[in-house]
RNA sequence: GGAGGGGUCGCAUAGCCAGGUCUAGUGCGGCCGCCUGCUAAGCGGCUCUAGGGGGUUAUUCCUCUAGCGCGGGUUCAAAUCCCGCCCCCUCCGCCA
């Protein structure tokens, strides 16, 4: 969410960003009537409130019993314009919130301009592609082969999209995610077990909800929403807190699944583990001071660089441009592995700064230093990584010539053993 | 699931039964000042958040509104009375 003072005193700020974001400007007009009306009845009502308290502290004060009752009646009138306003008022305020949540975020000035994803710059490519010495397998069928991927089992149990691992590759997928734990753990990070259902509030808080409602899983019964990533309870951690400034900035990072509606047509997008239902995320999130955070995000995506190289598979960073940003990001950096079988980059991480406009929203705030006026923190989020993508990268890019697959250096004192045969 | 107790300005508490100087008191903590070889003590003052209006527009300032777990209701007026919900504690029952 933006701030509606900024958007009140520089709308051009507001209307270039939808420009650069391929996006209409006509909300910010539509936001601009709506908050100068707000604004009038809002006096016009405290008004009114002004003038019926001290009408009611003179009443507790009056010996006179028919003055009290003149006064009463007084007030009584003044009640039904307060009545009015306050439902006229909480009409505008709705309305005006609404309209504040369809805005997304001011991209930062230096991120490239582009239409859409074909226009995303590869900052840098690290690593070159392996040359096979014969034509590499897809994960989709080498994990079948070697039994310990299994298609059908997964639809058995829970219908399209889901797979079910076995055997020395589900200990792979383990051992994997516990490793990016420690490797971020010892670069700063502090480690969560976070509840993998969170309240509706916490949802809004953090910018899924009303957005995303039919992407989301949720339980009816019991107001239990199923998250679809670790960031939405990493950012519920401290709503509504007024964090020491002392303490910034706080680097966490969390294991959880993460449950997503997205019902693609079957295709090429949802062939193997690429996108299911329901898949397993390390996520990374910062809290920090608005200077900071610039800085901040350049070390995530360091952070995440360092998990790929240590795992020597070949990555590229690639910055999105405005038309490709996501809602509330102001500068995002997707990192990809090579995916040899199926011939293609994968997106294993997406980091961004989304500056004060997630903290905004779930109004999360921190003290400079004692007495100082609260702030909005920046926030940054970032997958380190995506399972299941980064699972496709290392079954194909660690394949060989007998099928068998070997298992990276780094996850060797995980696994216990260096190769999946 | 049943019975009882509780949720108040950073922390601890008072206020609620008997609605109105509650502008929410007190203690602790914190900040500023005074006093004092130093420190401590003592004395005086200050202490939350959000929003609106006015004045300057760089900050300071003046004023109003809202907030006592959340949401409704009664009333001229609600921390206080009524209804619903949430959370915490104790005990009982059930259960992995």
């Amino acid at each position: 969410m933006n701030d509606i003072r900024l958007i009140r005193e520089k709308p051009d700020l507001m209307r270039d960003a939808l420009g650069k974001r391929q996006m209409e400007t006509a909300p910010v007009e539509r936001l601009l009537a709506l908050d100068e009306e707000r604004r009038a009845k809002l006096a016009e009502l405290e008004t009114f409130r002004a003038q019926r308290n001290a009408y009611s502290k003179e009443i507790g004060r009056l010996a006179d019993a028919a003055r009290r009752e003149t006064l009463k009646d007084q007030v009584r009138v003044i009640n039904i314009q307060i009545d009015e306003l306050e439902t006229l008022v909480g009409e505008l305020d709705a309305q005006l919130q609404e309209a504040l949540y369809e805005l997304p975020n001011i991209p930062d000035a230096d991120v490239p301009f582009g239409k859409d994803d074909s226009e995303n710059v590869v900052v840098k490519t690290v690593g070159a592609p392996r040359e096979f010495a014969f034509t590499p397998q897809p994960h989709y069928e080498l994990g079948p082969k070697l039994g310990y991927l299994d298609f059908e089992r997964g639809v058995k149990l829970a219908g399209t999209r889901f797979y079910v691992t076995n055997g020395l590759l589900a200990k792979l997928q383990r051992s994997l995610i516990q490793w990016l734990l420690d490797h971020h753990i010892a670069r700063g990070y502090r480690e969560f077990g976070l509840p993998f259902m969170v309240k509706e509030d916490i949802m809004l808080g953090a910018g899924q909800l009303p957005k995303f409602r039919e992407n989301l899983y949720h339980d009816v019964e019991r107001d239990a929403w199923f998250v679809p990533t670790a960031e939405v309870p990493l950012t519920g951690l401290h709503m509504d807190d007024i964090l020491d400034g002392d303490q910034l900035p706080l680097n966490y990072t969390a294991y959880t699944p993460c449950f997503r509606k997205e019902n693609l047509a079957a295709g090429k997008d949802t062939r193997g583990i690429k996108r299911g239902f329901q898949f397993d995320k390390v996520e990374m999130y910062k809290y920090c001071k608005p200077e900071d955070s610039e800085n901040e995000l350049n070390n995530m995506v360091a952070d995440i660089e360092s998990a790929l190289t240590a795992l020597e598979i070949p990555y590229r960073v690639k910055q999105l441009c405005t038309g490709d940003l996501g809602f509330g990001s102001a500068k995002t950096f997707d990192l990809e592995v090579w995916a040899p079988g199926i011939n293609e980059w994968l997106e294993v991480s997406s980091a961004s700064n989304v500056r004060d406009f997630q903290a905004r929203r779930g109004n999360i705030r921190f003290r400079r230093e004692r007495g100082a006026k609260p702030e909005f923190v920046h926030t940054l989020n970032g997958s380190g990584l995506g399972i299941p993508r980064t699972m496709i990268a290392l079954i194909e890019n660690y394949q060989q010539a007998d099928g068998s697959l070997a298992i990276p250096q780094a996850l060797r004192e995980y696994t216990k053993s260096d190769v999946i045969r």
